[in-house]
DNA sequence: TAAATAGTGTCTATTAGACAGTATGTT
DNA sequence: AACATACTGTCTAATAGACACTATTTA
């Protein structure tokens, strides 16, 4: 019993006494919160980055954390409140200005899941329920704002502790890192990553410990974002309003952390019906190191991929 | 700024009251209510039905819902409360045989999404943490307990308000059931089920309206079914230890709605490496209709399928 | 000029799906 | 006996991926 439907009517006809006071007088049961956590998730030089808060206070002092907040009971929906905490974290909130508008109004917003250990908070109980955000490259949050303890940190500084990791070489079955720990039941993918010390830019990376249960969080966030990226265009999210498919493909790339077949990935793009369509212009340079402008595209109508771009198989793949 | 790091340390130094209040006296906050409701599918009689409750007081007096109900604060996961409402409302809890224990134990269970629009429940903000259960044929709900108002409805009939309804055919855009409406945006896949009036069993089907937004819920519930037999092995938490290839088509097709090619299917599951393994076994009996009896078989270790068995590509999938 | 890149053509192995055929059950 | 079904064989169209080639741009 304790059912939804069970708790209250008038008259409580069935001893459902502790779901029939929540149902009028939460103070009665035991306080849950709720909170809305989100994974923002962009692309910087070339890299997968991922917005992060430092926490200013204890628990989990000094450590990072996914940006979020409570929800405002009785005013708001969840993704309602979800694009509000990004809003306010990318400190493109306060900035209001019209630019501020039109980079928000590209970003992907999607529910990820909900976490609800009892112990996840050591405060009290608190369920959160978790946001994927994809984002065009974003502005630094400014300081002196809202946003000033926020920071956009590469996602490979989050699954490599250090560069090039002993434990890579060591035959023990456990994960590298926690974040790897954490996904390692969803995602078989971990243990490739960067590509070796440092990737892209080649910025040494510090280890980055994050706050509560935010490690898998943000490893569920990944899975979910590289499984969405074969069956859905929201590649293009992460791209600004006209892009090229050498662009499209350096998302992908970054994201499954694979190299893709150039030649192969142009076709198979443009012969995937509704994925993107054709602007009519070039880009304005050629690659950096050389090479052709590429054409430009938008994102087309399709809002599913058939067939799908599917990721290269990896033989781990079925435990 | 309310972000999960913001509340509280000891000294608030920031004007975050009411999340800092909220944070260690959630009284003072707006309240907000977490529930757990289970989307409970199972194959019956060959067609696909779900779990519904019978409200017995207002709001939605009369009509069905999803089973479900609080979460206990600060003693359980939402899983293990998905769970555990699964098993008073089955029923299956109560009995406590071991017969019943095992038929719980292949149950499958996954969280399926967060609903949480303030309005959703007249009486205050309630936040639903929604899983999705795949079960073997369960046993009905025994009169006489807790499960007594619960009972398997097949999801036809909540697909199909009326058989043959007019709405069919007219040119109209609105969807043809408020299932179908809430379903539009992500399944296209409505307005061909059941193969007409009346299902497999040719019982005539009553108009079920759902409480809440149950239906939305459910509809949801059905997309993720039907994506999820694609990519991984769960089409076997349908059925019991032993199967043959046919009931696992029969599952299939019941779940997508679509006729399979039972030659090219049953080469197709032997093909993908870990799906299923052979016992050695063959049926007892054959076919109900005549033909040799089919090799049993079980779920094999494999967690993704690969390749995919996907469902039979539709033309209106891209919109 | 050298090197890198955009985009296209072509070949091959794999796969989905249509169809046929045989053996084995049921009614 | 008639018929449905399990399972296997075979053919064809579509696809993924490897490789090669050109044209164009940057350094």
């Amino acid at each position: 019993m304790s059912t939804e439907q069970q708790y209250p009517g008038p008259t409580p006809e069935r001893p459902g006494e502790q779901a029939f006071l929540a149902a009028y007088d939460p103070r009665a049961f035991a306080p849950v919160a709720v909170t809305v956590d989100v994974v923002a998730l962009t692309l910087r030089d070339g890299a997968l980055h991922v917005l992060l808060v430092e926490r200013g206070g204890p628990p989990f002092q000094g450590c990072w954390a996914l940006p979020g907040g409570f929800l405002r009971a009785g005013q708001e929906d969840l993704d309602t409140a979800a694009a509000r905490e990004l809003a306010e974290e990318t400190g493109l909130a306060a900035a209001g200005s019209p630019e501020a508008a039109s980079l928000l109004g590209r970003v992907h917003l999607e529910q990820l899941g909900t976490y609800g250990a009892p112990d996840r908070d050591p405060r009290m109980h608190v369920v959160s329920v978790a946001y994927l955000a994809f984002a065009p490259d974003l502005p630094d949050p400014k300081a002196g704002t809202d946003a000033s303890a926020a920071a956009w940190h590469p996602v490979s500084a989050l699954l490599h502790p250090s560069p090039l990791s002993p434990s890579e070489l060591s035959p023990s079955p456990e994960a590298a890192s926690p974040l790897e720990a954490a996904a390692a039941d969803t995602a078989r993918r971990a243990g490739a990553h960067g590509g070796g010390p440092g990737t892209a830019d080649g910025s040494p990376q510090a280890v980055v410990e994050l706050a509560f249960d935010h490690a898998r969080i943000l490893a569920d966030a990944l899975d979910r974002a590289r499984a969405k990226l074969e069956y859905s265009p929201l590649a293009t999210a992460f791209l600004r309003h006209d892009f090229t498919i050498p662009e499209l493909r350096a998302v992908y790339e970054a994201v499954w952390d694979e190299k893709l077949h150039p030649g192969n990935f142009h076709r198979k793009v443009l012969s995937v019906p509704g994925f993107v369509e054709s602007t009519g212009t070039t880009a304005e340079r050629g690659g950096s190191k050389g090479g052709p402008r590429a054409r430009n595209y938008r994102t087309g109508d399709a809002h599913l991929l058939h067939p799908a771009l599917l990721r290269p198989a990896r033989e781990e793949e079925i435990r």
